[in-house]
DNA sequence: TAGAATACGTTATGATATAACATGTCAACA
DNA sequence: TGTTGACATGTTATATCATAACGTATTCTA
């Protein structure tokens, strides 16, 4: 599974996620109506946040509603469902590059070219747990960001 | 130092938190101002996060003020002197408990009372800065945030 | 005290997000 | 097979969060 810092066949990701989503959202019984499936594809077709705004321009251009409510709620439905993730420091979207595995990620931004990527999340929420334990507190979700420069930016102001 | 958590005496956080300020910004020749020790004033009043908009009601009504860029200036100021921090799941800002080491926080926020404590962060930002370093990225800022239920609130739902 | 830098206040607007309600789609089932 | 109920989509309107631009006031420095 490449990252998104990573050379790689991106047509790969996007039809892979497609798939992904049809068959896990089968099994939950859950809908992947024609707005949803288009607003998997948006993201899909970037490693990178969009806002609600712009997907929800795209959205128009293939036909679909034109109003906010529209792309928020198909959002919505592919957060809840996994497919999708909130990066809450750019108010904006991206798709989850690995729906399949249960998992909470960390996100690494690019300040340069804005690309994003998931990386494993595992140490850095044991390292949260222990700290949150520490003064009794609960971990129930948490948001884990960093702004910086990817390998291909690594050079750049 | 208590704290968001703890039973403690909170006017001391309060006096204590600008005092601090006054100490640190004369020696840096930055001006405490009546707006922005106003607005400090505000966010170390309560151990949580406050709404841009939220301040700017109490500066209007201690006599500053009535539109969004006095709030939003003053809480800019003391954000990038490091005696607030912005929470972004929250689009809110709450008051830096330790002003004096230069430190970058871990928060947790409390989804019942809505309390809001900063942790050390030094084990989850090494683990993040691995597994940044992993795939090539350099870490330059980072918000870790979390949500869940403290010790207060650990029975409830 | 003049001039420059900084801060404060206002108006106006931009950007992000949701409430409320009408219409449309579809499958279960009397 | 027509009705019903759940879900989904679309719209209007509004709420919430944030900044651009500009004029005035204060403070610093020479
Ligand atoms: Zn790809
Ligand atoms: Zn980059
Ligand atoms: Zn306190
Ligand atoms: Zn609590």
């Amino acid at each position: 599974m490449p990252n998104a810092f990573d050379n790689h066949d991106h047509s790969h990701c996007a039809t892979t996620g497609l798939a992904q989503a049809e068959t896990i959202l089968a099994a939950r019984n859950q809908r992947l109506t024609p707005v949803r499936r288009e607003t998997l594809r948006i993201l899909l077709s970037e490693h990178r946040a969009l806002g609600a705004y712009d997907v929800l321009e795209r959205l128009a251009d293939a036909g679909f509603g034109k109003q906010p409510p529209v792309a928020y709620r198909a959002l919505e439905f592919l957060v809840d469902q996994g497919f999708a993730h909130k990066i809450t420091r750019l108010n904006a979207f991206a798709a989850c590059m690995h729906p399949d595995t249960d998992h909470a990620p960390v996100f690494l931004i690019c300040r340069i070219c804005h690309a994003l990527a998931e990386t494993a999340a595992t140490p850095v929420r044991t390292a949260l747990n222990a700290t949150a334990h520490a003064v009794g507190f609960t971990v129930e979700r948490s948001s884990i960001e960093a702004v910086g420069r990817c390998p291909n930016c690594k050079d750049a102001a």
